[in-house]
DNA sequence: TTATAAATTTGTAATTGTTGCAAATTTAGA
DNA sequence: TCTAAATTTGCAACAATTACAAATTTATAA
């Protein structure tokens, strides 16, 4: 269970109510949600928030480094409380999305990057998952 | 100078003025356009071209392989007539997009990928380029 | 504590990239 | 040349995101 509160402050955003809500459900879900997957799971339990606050945090959240914006997904932007260095899988059938860990190879990817200032690296996988690729399968041999 | 015309039929699509125009500009502009680029582009020679036409050729031609789609740019999608696998960064102050070989490392990002069937793979850079970060280091100084 | 300023949140309107759709046009095959 | 299929086109609709100004909350100083 990670602090969100001291979380935010390390990152020099200051812990309101709805920016503490965004933070810890990225960090508790690991599910690399839309804005609307956020606005939607904390309404319940804030009546009163509004979807634009939970873009201008998400946006504020990336610009500090607090959070993760990922390319992966066209239609909405994708984020991850998890930033450090990981790729993601996403499966174009089912639209899930997986982490990949690295291990190794992560520094790797640094040193190959390009000249100036590397502020962000994203590593993105697209293709079918193990289920929908079998699902594929019987769909074409029946 | 790629011949266009064989390169479609190569990936199975009519070659079409509108497609061949299309597919024409991305192998000879490697300069990753938004959609509204490539139209802006043909417009003077092809008066009729609509840019629904140039939607859904992108479309035919990223479905068929012919051409990546980049998820670097949230406010526009990205295309690039290079499939081959590359990385790729963006500026994130005067947006440059920029190649990036990859070498023997490659061979590497396939084999550390998911499980389940890989259709695409993308190493996405962002940051500053050496000269906006001469820029910036320029400003802070004074 | 109280007054004032600054920061944050909110709701609505506007913007923008993209898609849906049906008519018009072009192309291929008989 | 006729007919069907494929492609193109323009416009309307959509959905994600941003702009903006008012309302609210929080911090600071008197």
């Amino acid at each position: 269970m990670v602090r969100t509160k001291e979380y935010l402050v390390s990152h020099g955003i200051r812990p309101s109510q709805q920016r503490m809500a965004v933070m810890s459900f990225l960090l508790n879900h690991p599910i690399h949600p839309t804005v609307d997957q956020i606005y939607s799971a904390l309404c319940d339990s804030m009546p009163t928030l509004s979807r634009t606050t939970v873009y201008n945090t998400l946006k504020l959240l990336v610009e500090r480094g607090a959070v993760a914006s990922l390319g992966i997904d066209r239609t909405s932007e994708r984020f991850d409380g998890d930033t450090s260095l990981h790729a993601h899988f996403m499966c174009e059938q089912c639209g899930v999305i997986e982490d990949i860990r690295l291990e190794g190879t992560g520094e790797c990817l640094r040193t190959m990057g390009p000249k100036g200032e590397i502020r962000s690296i994203q590593l993105l996988y697209k293709g079918l998952c193990p289920q929908c690729k079998q699902t594929e399968a019987l769909q074409n041999n029946n």
